[in-house]
DNA sequence: CTAAAACCTGACTAATTGGTCAACTGTTTT
DNA sequence: AAAACAGTTGACCAATTAGTCAGGTTTTAG
């Protein structure tokens, strides 16, 4: 062992010492968010230790209090940024929509945002299982709005015949429900699979049954 | 004030004196898995403090540890009697019953619990997002012996041309979801109809919307 | 080249909290 | 009645952990 360039060796493997700091800010912070993310979900915000995080994402704490102030900060900019892209993804949605296409199309980016990043949605669900007490904002202004504006394409869809549905929201429910539940519940479904994880056929599978299903429900068959 | 009888006055208040052991104990130990239940729903495993819910329970915190040795303890205790309850209100499904019947008792039973005991879900919930890992051997067991079961004769349905269901634990997942979903977003819920409680017409309202809809999507109406 | 700004971090502190314990009161049993 | 037992509780301790900070290094701007 060559004593004398370990330590140069540790140091240009982890963190490259000739980086812009534009560069250096972006993936550091996008290192603590994606590690507090984990830990976030993993041990509930109180049980989230600073240490951990910093740990995941290989930095020393003070690191990640130099770049979030503190828990509740770091907290909130992982939930921003999971909003963010909450209001990337949505479907458009109009009265002269085609209800079919428009709500297959809705199960299935849905489906997909839950099998590809489940930590979000769990972490999302964690904050409104114990009472959004983060998320009043958002869900009383972006949310309410989109959801009223959806409900109203629906009701116009059923005054024409087009859908069996007379409640919109318990449809929205419904489809948020069957699709975040692969996310939420992976570790249970993985279980009663007798697996250890998703495979790839899996978001086929429930795809393959959820959106015939709720087609059927909608009397769209 | 009369500060002779202030003392004896809050302790009869609080803790009448005269009460036999056994009672005693039961009418504590029941206060404090309640408490617990509501402090580990609202700050998770972590977040909820021994203190916390000995103040929710109206007893010193002494006195929690005295009955649930520590704070796993009296976790474990709490999703015991979760458990419990799981265990009971199961329906009987056999190959000869009628799908729909059951079906739909199934749902409908599913969806009482979720609205008479929301607090429950959401702690199971927790608990499964967060990696279940009190819950391996309830889930590896009695859970999926059930499961199997209930595959089983769905299975047989669908050989029979009762049901339109090929993946019978799919269907279990939906219905699990949709249920629960009430009790588990509660607040989500109840902010986008625009109130802060469910009121006494909302179970009906979802039961008549989920009902129909599963069963047309099981291809039973 | 130099000064300023940004970044990094080991060592520390204050606050919280799970758990213990000894002394006490009330209840049951013999 | 009195010994044994069950229940109660304030005070305390050890461990954990969010957050600070001073002094360092590296990058950037002039």
């Amino acid at each position: 062992m060559t004593q004398d360039n370990q330590k140069e060796d540790i140091l240009t493997t982890d963190a490259p010492s000739h980086r812009s700091q534009q560069v250096t800010r972006a993936h550091n912070q996008a290192l603590i968010l994606a590690a507090a993310e984990e830990e976030f979900v993993l041990q509930s915000y109180r049980g989230a230790t600073m240490q951990g995080i910093a740990d995941r994402a290989g930095l020393p704490k003070a690191n990640v209090h130099y770049y979030f102030k503190n828990k509740k900060n770091l907290y909130m900019a992982v939930l921003r940024s999971i909003i963010e892209e909450w209001n990337n993804g949505l479907v458009t949605m109009t009265v002269d929509s085609d209800p079919k296409t428009v709500i297959e199309k809705f199960v299935r980016t849905k489906l997909h945002q839950a099998f590809v990043n489940p930590s979000r949605h769990k972490l999302f669900a964690i904050e409104v299982i114990g009472g959004a007490p983060h998320l009043h904002e958002f869900m009383s202004t972006t949310m309410k709005d989109w959801v009223n504006d959806k409900a109203q394409v629906m009701k116009e869809w059923h005054k024409q015949g087009k859908i069996g549905i007379t409640d919109p929201l318990q449809l929205l429910i419904l489809i948020w429900a069957t699709t975040q539940r692969y996310a939420e519940f992976e570790i249970e479904i993985v279980g009663l699979m007798d697996k250890t994880a998703y495979d790839a056929e899996d978001e086929a599978r429930a795809a393959d049954f959820l959106v015939p299903f709720i087609l059927r429900g909608c009397g769209l068959e």
